[in-house]
DNA sequence: TGCGGAGTTGCAGAAATCTTCAAGTGCCTT
DNA sequence: AAGGCACTTGAAGATTTCTGCAACTCCGCA
């Protein structure tokens, strides 16, 4: 009675949730968070990808609170809205190990980088 | 060197991973599954959406490796591939928890149900 | 005040997803 | 072998998401 809409199903909450994180540079910004807030520009040097790209990401990640920024002087600084991104994150790592066990070389490199 | 194409990035496959999830439809046949192997007839009459449909999603799942079927008799069976999907719907819902906060109704929903 | 660096926003074309319809396969029952 | 239930597949139109360009805001500095 207090919200938006009401209406909107929790597993359709869910879905959206998972959606907004269905893409590789929203996946590397929120890999680059989980070591604390950073600046644009440090994620724009380690991804690879324009700045206004980056920004429409991060709007997305903003836009569904997963993130949030702030100004800090002439820099806008974004950090993870809550540390139990981390969790969702390996518990991501997980499936995709054992999805992918001998199914190709991804394994290799996952293996490898417990990180990431 | 074995696989289909090395050159896939692990963050690009786990945005898939994740987009996969991004659907109502697959969110909800997987909270099913987690009790156990079902069979198609079984989802169809808890989902509400098209015989056709269903199966399109269920092939999204299987394609990506969270699902696997079998025929039992007339009937084809689903069941997750890997228990920690369960984790991962687990880390979702925590997320949602946080991040919908003080932000609406669902929040009330969401603690009703430890389940779904 | 005027510049330049740092980001964001609005958009439009391109690309990926969804949804539904029609048609097809498998298996059981009679 | 006929019929019917249980699903799957193929295709196409509708919708959503992506990407990159151009324009714009905000801040710090000369």
């Amino acid at each position: 009675m207090r919200g938006r809409d009401v209406s909107v199903p929790l597993y359709q909450a869910k879905a959206e949730m998972f959606r907004t994180l269905g893409h590789p540079v929203r996946i590397r910004v929120l890999e680059l968070l989980q070591g604390g807030p950073r600046p644009v520009r440090d994620l724009l040097a380690e991804i690879d990808v324009e700045a206004s790209n980056l920004s429409q990401q991060l709007a997305v990640l903003r836009r569904a609170g997963i993130v949030t920024s702030f100004r800090d002087g002439a820099l806008v600084m974004y950090a993870l809205s809550t540390p139990d991104v981390a969790d969702l994150l390996a518990a991501g790592r997980r499936i995709l190990g054992a999805v992918l066990t001998d199914r190709d070389g991804l394994l290799v490199e996952l293996r490898s980088q417990a990180k990431s």
